[in-house]
DNA sequence: TGGTCAATCTCGCCCAGTTG
DNA sequence: CAACTGGGCGAGATTGACCA
């Protein structure tokens, strides 16, 4: 009986034919459908830490003869060859996918005015949080995501009125689990206001990254309207930046506000 | 016995769906 | 419209099996 290659030989033989054949990038589901197709009984459990471990950027994984020479995250799930001629651009770098937001303390010494760390507002004094640094892509173009079109459910389900839109990715510090209320504006005009229990969560999992789901009937449209705002606002060579009013009270704060002020992002 | 390869497990994030 | 929940998946660490 003919005995099959070591799986990391064959990652590497599934790489080199992604790679070959223009798939590159090739998502980790890939790499291990590929050597299912050439290991039957290869289950993705053995397969994952073997990737893992073929690949430069990534930490742990199981070890092979071959090293960490062989394969290349260019994001969450995403990886091409390592001697991709695609490399050289981003050999060295970490995946980018997971957006690391720096520490709030440089974020705020990148501020070019000291009096944006703080904004008053109808008497309440906002805290900057951060700029609203939105991904890029390898060229330093801002990365643009259609999520509606992976929705497995687009064909019997319409898009709501904001879900056609080009959206953009961004994060900010996952520490702030606070609730209040928050401005989203230049540092010269505020734009809109909201209330949120978790501003990180509300951030991270909600304006920041918005999921196929929302882009339909159903979903959250204020998500994929206020993601498509800040995209075509940032692309227009605008700053935005975030601050922040912790408080239980967040609802009557950003009531009260939005009656009192007219922020043109906010619907009436 | 040490090096290589494979398997198993935990943790955290993403996403879709649901609820108030 | 915002918040919450649970399943699936990827990342990473650790352990076990095999072989020269």
């Amino acid at each position: 009986m003919k005995k099959s290659l070591p799986i990391w030989e064959t990652i590497h033989l599934c790489a080199k034919e992604f790679d070959k054949s223009g798939n590159s990038p090739f998502t980790r589901g890939d790499i291990i459908k590929c050597v299912q197709s050439k290991i039957p009984n290869c289950k993705p459990d053995s397969i994952n830490p073997i990737i893992q471990g073929l690949t430069d950027n990534l930490r742990g994984g199981a070890p092979g003869a071959a090293g960490k020479n062989l394969l290349h995250s260019v994001g969450r799930g995403l990886f091409v060859l390592r001697t991709s001629s695609s490399v050289g651009a981003v050999t060295g770098t970490t995946p980018n996918s997971r957006i690391v937001p720096e520490p709030l303390t440089k974020l705020s010494t990148n501020v070019e005015s000291k009096q944006l760390d703080c904004i008053a507002l109808g008497g309440i004094d906002f805290r900057l949080i951060c700029q609203l640094s939105v991904e890029n892509d390898e060229s330093g173009n801002i990365r643009e995501f259609r999520p509606q079109l992976n929705y497995a459910g687009a064909g019997s389900t319409p898009l709501n009125n904001y879900g056609n839109g080009l959206f953009c990715r961004f994060k900010i510090p996952t520490g702030l689990q606070k609730s209040g209320v928050y401005i989203i504006g230049t540092k010269s005009q505020p734009l809109y206001v909201g209330e949120c229990v978790n501003l990180s969560a509300r951030f991270n999992a909600g304006y920041g990254n918005i999921s196929p789901k929302n882009c339909y009937v159903g979903g959250q449209e204020t998500n994929c309207r206020i993601n498509n705002l800040i995209f075509t606002t940032v692309s227009g060579g605008k700053d935005l930046f975030l601050w922040f009013f912790e408080t239980q009270d967040y609802k009557s704060v950003e009531k009260s506000l939005r009656q009192s002020i007219s922020f043109p992002w906010n619907r009436a």
